[in-house]
RNA sequence: GGUCCCGUCGUCUAGCGGCCCAGGAUAUCGGGUUCUCAUCCCGGCGACAGGGGUUCGAAUCCCCUCGGGACUGCCA
C-alpha cells in the first residue's frame, strides 16, 4: 500500500488565518489517519507580497496548534526546477513566450469588461516569428511564459474525492501564465510541479481553488504526470457570509492565540466546521478526531465561523486545563493588568493557581485576565459597592461580622469547610438565616454582592487578610 | 457577464424515502442549585429558500426559479 501524502502550501502574504488553519487541520488529520506523511509547502513566489516574517508566524501558529509536518519547502528555494520545467515545455511547444506588457493586457481586459465578454488572452504571442520575438527583446520588453492550452480543449472534469466529479464545460481561461517575467513561476505551475515533484498523493484544498484544479489538470497532461486524487472544502466565511476576510473581525490564528484561547480549543472548533462525526459529541480531543475524521463526513455547504462557539469551547477547555499551565498561560495577562510583579515565590504560583482554579469558569478567553473583577479580591485595591455598603449597614451585621473575625482570627488557616462550620456557628449564635452571615462577610472580604464562592475566597485569602478585611468594615459601619 | 460550488433553527450540525408536524450544540430567554455572579442542571423560543414533478409516502430523488459564495491576474 502506498503512503499518503498529504500537504498544506500556504503563502507568506499574512498571518495563518483560520479558513488556511482549518485546511491544515484537515490534512493532519488526514496524514494521521492514514499513517501517511504531511508537507509544509510555503509558496512565496510572489517577491512582492511575501514577507519572511509571516512564513515564520505560520510555522509559528501550525507549531502552536500541534500541526506538525514531516518535510518543510519553500518555493523559493526552488525556482531553477520551475524555470527548468518551463522551458521543456517550450522547448516541447507546450508553452511560448509572450512579449505583451501588463499595460497592454489590462487595457484589453478592460475592453473586453467594457464589451460585457470575459477578458481572455488572445494569443496574440503564440505563433511569433523568431525575427518579431527579437525585435521585442531589443525593444527591451520583458517576456513571460505562457502555457498553450490544447486545440481541441475538451470539457474538464474534476475527480473530486469530497464533492464527487466536477464538470467544466469550458475554461474561462485563455493561455495563462507559467513562468513570470521575473523568472518566477505563477501558482498553477509550481503547484503541479511541486505536488508532482514532492510524490502527493492527495490533495485536499478549498474550494476556491476549484477552477485552479481544472488548469493544473491540463498542466499535469501537458507534463505527462499522473494526477494526484483532490478535494475541495467548502469556505469558511464571514458572519457577512462573504469569504473570511480582515473586515470580517479576528481571522488569525495569531490574533486568537494572542486572546488567550487554547490550541485545543480552535483545533476543536475548526474540526467541526465542516466536518462532522456524525453523532451528538461536541468535544473531541486530538487523538479522537484523527481516530474519526473520514472524508464521507465532510460537509459541502460553506460555513460561518462563529466566535462565540469557539468562546464556549475555550471555556469548556479552560476548566479541565493543568492548574500549572493554567498559570503559566495566564501570568503574561496578569503582569499586563499590573496583577501581579516580578517573579513569583512557590507560595504564591500555589496561590495563583488556587485563584485561577476559582475564576476560571467565568472565563472566556485568558485576555479576560488584563480586567477582571475576581482579582481585585486578591490582589487589591478592594472598593465598597454601594450594594455591599447597605449589606454592611444591616442591622445584624456588626454582630455577624464580631462573631466571624473572633473566630477567624484564631485560626492559623482556614479551609473552605472551616469558613461553614464557622459560618453555621455565628448564625445560630445570632438566631439568623445562612443570608445574613454569608453577604456581610461577602460584602466586608471582598467589597462586593457578587463573586466566586467566598469559602474559597476566604480559604486562599487566609485569616490574616480575612481579619483586617473584617475589621476595617466593622470600623466603618 | 461567463464558469463552477452551495442552500435544514441567528450560527455549527443530525437527517442519505416512512423512525421527523425534524434531533443535538451554541447563542438567547425562563426556571432550579448557590450568600451572590460564573459554572452546572431543567425547560422555552427557533429551520427543511420557493414552485413544480416522481411516489401510497419527500427535508431526503428529479426539474425550474430564487438566493448566497468562489473563480474569472505576470496573487496564491
Amino acid at each position: 500500500m502506498k503512503t499518503e501524502r498529504v500537504r498544506f502550501a500556504p503563502s507568506p502574504t499574512g498571518w495563518l488565518h483560520v479558513g488556511g488553519a482549518r485546511t491544515a487541520l484537515f490534512n493532519w488529520l488526514y496524514a494521521k489517519k492514514h499513517d501517511g506523511k504531511m508537507v509544509l509547502r510555503i509558496e512565496d513566489t510572489d517577491q512582492k507580497r511575501s514577507r519572511e516574517k509571516y512564513t515564520e508566524g505560520i510555522r509559528e501558529d501550525l507549531k502552536w496548534l500541534g500541526l506538525n509536518w514531516d518535510e518543510y519547502y519553500r518555493q523559493s528555494d526552488r525556482l531553477e526546477i520551475y524555470e527548468r520545467y518551463a522551458r521543456r515545455l517550450v522547448h516541447e511547444d507546450k508553452a511560448y513566450h509572450c512579449f505583451c506588457t501588463e499595460e497592454e493586457l489590462e487595457e484589453r481586459r478592460q475592453k473586453a469588461l467594457d464589451d460585457g465578454s470575459t477578458p481572455i488572452y488572445d494569443g496574440r504571442c503564440r505563433d511569433l516569428s523568431e525575427e518579431q520575438k527579437q525585435e521585442y527583446r531589443e525593444e527591451g520588453r520583458d517576456s513571460v511564459i505562457r502555457f498553450k492550452l490544447p486545440e481541441q480543449q475538451p470539457s474538464v472534469v474534476v475527480p473530486d474525492r469530497i464533492k464527487g466529479e466536477i464538470e467544466f464545460e469550458s475554461l474561462t481561461t485563455g493561455d495563462f501564465v507559467i513562468l513570470k517575467s521575473d523568472g518566477t513561476p505563477s501558482y498553477n505551475f509550481a503547484c503541479v510541479l511541486d505536488d508532482h515533484l514532492m510524490e502527493i498523493s492527495f490533495v485536499m484544498r478549498a474550494e476556491d481553488h476549484l477552477t485552479n484544479t481544472a488548469k493544473q489538470l491540463l498542466l499535469y497532461d501537458a507534463l505527462e504526470f499522473d494526477q494526484p486524487e483532490f478535494g475541495h472544502l467548502s469556505m469558511l466565511l464571514g458572519p457577512d457570509k462573504s469569504k473570511l476576510s480582515k473586515r470580517s473581525g479576528a481571522t488569525s490564528v495569531k490574533e486568537f492565540r494572542e486572546n488567550g484561547y487554547l490550541p485545543e480549543a480552535l483545533i476543536n472548533h475548526l474540526s467541526q466546521l465542516g466536518w462532522s462525526s456524525k453523532d451528538q459529541q461536541e468535544i473531541f480531543s486530538v487523538s479522537e478526531l484523527t481516530e474519526k475524521f473520514s472524508l464521507e463526513n465532510i460537509i459541502d455547504s460553506p460555513q460561518v465561523f462563529n466566535r462565540e462557539k469557539l468562546d464556549w469551547y475555550n471555556n469548556q477547555y479552560l476548566k479541565q486545563a493543568e492548574l500549572d499551565r493554567l498559570v503559566e498561560l495566564a501570568l503574561p495577562y496578569l503582569r499586563q493588568g499590573n496583577y501581579i510583579e516580578g517573579e513569583l515565590s512557590e507560595g504564591e504560583r500555589e496561590e495563583l493557581a488556587e485563584i485561577l482554579r476559582l475564576i476560571r469558569p467565568s472565563l472566556d478567553q485568558l485576555e479576560d485576565l488584563l480586567e477582571h473583577d475576581d482579582l481585585n479580591i486578591f490582589y487589591g485595591p478592594l472598593e465598597l459597592t454601594e450594594k455591599a455598603e447597605d449589606v454592611l449597614n444591616w442591622e445584624t451585621t456588626s454582630n455577624v461580622l464580631n462573631g466571624l473575625y473572633e473566630r477567624f482570627t484564631t485560626r492559623e488557616s482556614l479551609a473552605p469547610e472551616d469558613v461553614s462550620s464557622i459560618v453555621k456557628e455565628v448564625k445560630e449564635d445570632n438566631d439568623i438565616g445562612y443570608k445574613e452571615v454569608y453577604k456581610p462577610l461577602r460584602a466586608a472580604v471582598t467589597g462586593k454582592v457578587s463573586g466566586p464562592e467566598i469559602k474559597e475566597v476566604i480559604s486562599i485569602l487566609g485569616p490574616d487578610i480575612t481579619g483586617e478585611r473584617i475589621e476595617k468594615a466593622l470600623k466603618n459601619s
